[in-house]
DNA sequence: CTAATAATGATAACCATTACTAATTATAAT
DNA sequence: ATTATAATTAGTAATGGTTATCATTATTAG
């Protein structure tokens, strides 16, 4: 079997991701760890973010469309998507999950999670267009 | 402006949506729809699908990974993924929109929909796993 | 210290999707 | 009906995000 040897990028990509709470691509943590190791490889950054979130040290966001996001904080909480801007941010609820015992009625198999991505325009965005 | 014109392609492309309801990749689209019309273009495939989804006449569905799926139903509901065999089922639940004021209240700005994906192991995979 | 092997950087390949373009088709105007 | 206009198409090239390959480097076990 593989056994996981010690690695300085993957400890970066692991610290930027516990350090930002904008949810980036693997492109936004490939630019910030290239502050530290300047010739680090995009590769490596996929590589990385995948093993981490399989070893659910991270977590794996698709948000509708565009490039892949992740998450350092893995603990089970919504996200909120502005349409305008883009920006993805935490919301501080409780994960419902009655949805899932909801849901298991009417479904043949076993529900066990749900992923719910709500959609809106940011508070920033309003004041924007309230001008 | 521009003024939509009609097309047997678009035509057979939104047929086939609401013919099956295993909600289709862009690719099993073109397969079926190259039953009918030996060259279409998996181009032609993609820009009405767009298209017809910007219109609201079909809904995109983002279920995770792999390529975008598309619905033909654009009633309001759930979808439930099995992460055996990457089946996407309709589930025949109410949407329940206290989801969106229940969000609102850790949101600074305005939440007007959301978007959850249930996910589990279907009846089939059950039954097979337990041989 | 040395051997074994996981991880890296660089680059090529891959796949889903989009853009481009000349030819075709549908509609509107004559 | 004929023609003019513009949307649509098929075919293909290009794009963007992601994964695979591979020789070299770094980490760990003995």
């Amino acid at each position: 079997m593989k056994t996981l040897k010690h690695s300085r990028q993957r400890d970066a990509i692991m610290r930027c991701l516990m350090a930002r709470h904008d949810h980036p691509t693997a492109d936004a943590v490939y630019l910030s760890v290239k502050e530290e190791f300047p010739n680090v490889s995009l590769g490596t950054v996929y590589r990385n973010l995948n093993l981490l979130a399989d070893l659910g040290e991270i977590r794996r966001l698709n948000c509708g469309s565009g490039p892949e996001r992740f998450d350092g904080d893995t603990h089970p909480h919504y996200h909120f998507i502005c349409r305008e801007c883009g920006q993805v941010a935490d919301l501080s609820m409780d994960v419902l999950s009655q949805m899932d015992e909801a849901a298991q009625a009417h479904c043949g198999g076993r529900i066990d999670s749900h992923i719910t991505y709500f959609y809106g325009v940011c508070r920033d965005c309003l004041a924007a267009s309230n001008n």
